[in-house]
DNA sequence: TTCGGGATGTTATACTATTACGGCTAAGTA
DNA sequence: TACTTAGCCGTAATAGTATAACATCCCGAA
């Protein structure tokens, strides 16, 4: 059985970190460090302090396997295909999910548009707000808007 | 003379608000909140408690006067180009300062990228992070990176 | 064995933001 | 005029997010 990027990653964090991992991984919304440590049962493996839940996320945030959600202060999985790449999280005010796609060309499209005005760009973070697919067709009310 | 876009929104507002506006667009780097209570002298002027402060950046935000820089949780006057129109925060690792860039096109491409995925889109906040052109050719340590 | 460094545990504190409530004032109206 | 209501502002308390500082343990290198 080949490992995946994401195994290879894992195996190199604390059970604890890992299991840090995995809660986020299986949530459907964004969790914040408060969310994991008193909603999750992560007190119950050992974590007591906000700390720990900090150091764990910095490492996951270090290997890439997670997103920070800044308008949101939370955090969501990486989706497989980006791992390496740029993407956009595209955050439903109305379910709550936060969706990562990858973004490869528009990185490229944002490095020559701040060309000369900027030009040692390390990172980029693109978030969007709005109504995402499901709802859309769910919610006859809620109709695509234009960006603001 | 005639009245410029933004001294007609600024007219809609309270003398206090206005001043929070005059700090945030004077200061060379983003402003928090807690900036503006304490450091700024707005406790001279009569604020004396967080909200005061945070109403009046909500009315700023509310007129697109202001930005609020996420990744920082400050806030930075709009340019005046865009005061209408989306636009890239690009943060500056070395310098701290915080240039706001007209970004149409780009809003338009990402629209088209997220597409079927996302059809409610409603608001764009796109941030970067690097060294911006000053501090660039100042340093010849920081070079130009790619995105991560 | 001893030293040093990295991961982890623990406590305290700093920083960011909102809720709740009460008073004041201005505009509308019976 | 008196009443009402809505919005703005003041104040206090609290909720929510994140880091600092220091102790401890464990493991590998000298």
């Amino acid at each position: 059985m080949q490992e995946t990027p994401k195994e290879s990653k894992l195996a190199k964090v604390s059970p604890k970190t890992r299991k840090v991992f995995e809660f986020i991984e299986s949530s459907k919304s964004p969790l914040g460090a408060y969310d994991l440590l008193n909603d999750q049962n992560l007190r119950a493996i050992g974590f007591k302090a906000p700390t720990q839940i900090y150091r764990a996320l910095k490492q996951l945030l270090d290997l890439r396997l997670i997103h920070k959600v800044e308008s949101l202060n939370a955090f969501v999985a990486c989706c497989k295909e980006h791992e390496k790449g740029p993407s956009i999280l595209a955050i439903c005010d109305n379910c709550g999910q936060v969706q990562d796609i990858p973004a490869e060309d528009l990185a490229a499209q944002v490095k020559r548009e701040v060309g000369k005005k900027f030009p040692g760009l390390k990172e980029l973070n693109i978030e969007l707000k709005g109504v995402c697919e499901d709802c859309t067709s769910e919610d006859s009310e809620v109709q695509a808007a234009t960006v603001s």
